[in-house]
DNA sequence: TGACAATATGCGAAACTACTAATATAAGCG
DNA sequence: CGCTTATATTAGTAGTTTCGCATATTGTCA
């Protein structure tokens, strides 16, 4: 496989390397279509903050927006997505033992480090 | 679905997040249980690089090594990796046209940056 | 048109990542 | 034991990502 499919692949996991992000993508799984106010009222974050996630999705394609009117509607490209989400829950569960060591490990350092 | 199970799977992605990650993995898919020389001597990288990679893919517990004497054998530890990687040649495949013009931009990055 | 609402963009600081080169550890062999 | 091979780790540096804040853009409505 050439080097540059294998860097297509890592931009978009890239892309989804992100709580934030991922959060933002399993809302548009759930939702459908969604206006940008009800991502960041939802999620409680910074307009200007889901506004920067946004276009990091919007760059890899992996969500599109449609204007209409004052707002844009956001919604996840392809379904796909909402399946590798899927296979990374499943993948948590079959290796639940240890997801749960690391689960421990990144609660950790959320709170010592802060 | 909590902050730390997101930043779980965001972990993931981020170990996912890198061309030598992906060809690492997709070597040992293909080849099963393989030892760090031939990983290095087949994608062409330097030794300190590929263990370093290695380092990223094990905390994630990606991959695990097998010590045998003198060297370690890597191999996947859940094959649903490779389902993963899968999934993603699909999406790739289903949005060959706006794929394309994202790997142009990818090519471009490369040669002009470099 | 001006004022307001929704979204996007630019900037600077802090945190994180990846690379190379050097060094450390550990096993095997004479 | 000392030497060699295989792998891991450390350190320094360059590049990238993320955030908050300020500002720009675009659309609506009076």
């Amino acid at each position: 496989m050439p080097d540059s499919l294998r860097r297509f692949k890592a931009g978009i996991f890239r892309a989804l390397a992100h709580p934030t992000r991922i959060a933002m993508i399993e809302l548009l799984r759930d939702q459908g279509e969604v206006p940008v106010s009800s991502i960041y009222a939802r999620l409680d974050l910074e307009q200007a903050n889901v506004s920067q996630h946004l276009a990091v999705l919007r760059a890899k394609q992996l969500v599109v927006g449609r204007k209409d009117g004052n707002q844009v509607f956001y919604s996840l490209r392809d379904p796909i997505l909402g399946r590798i989400l899927d296979l990374m829950r499943q993948y948590f569960q079959a290796n639940l033992k240890e997801a749960l060591e690391l689960l421990k490990d990144i609660k950790q350092e959320r709170t010592s480090t802060k």
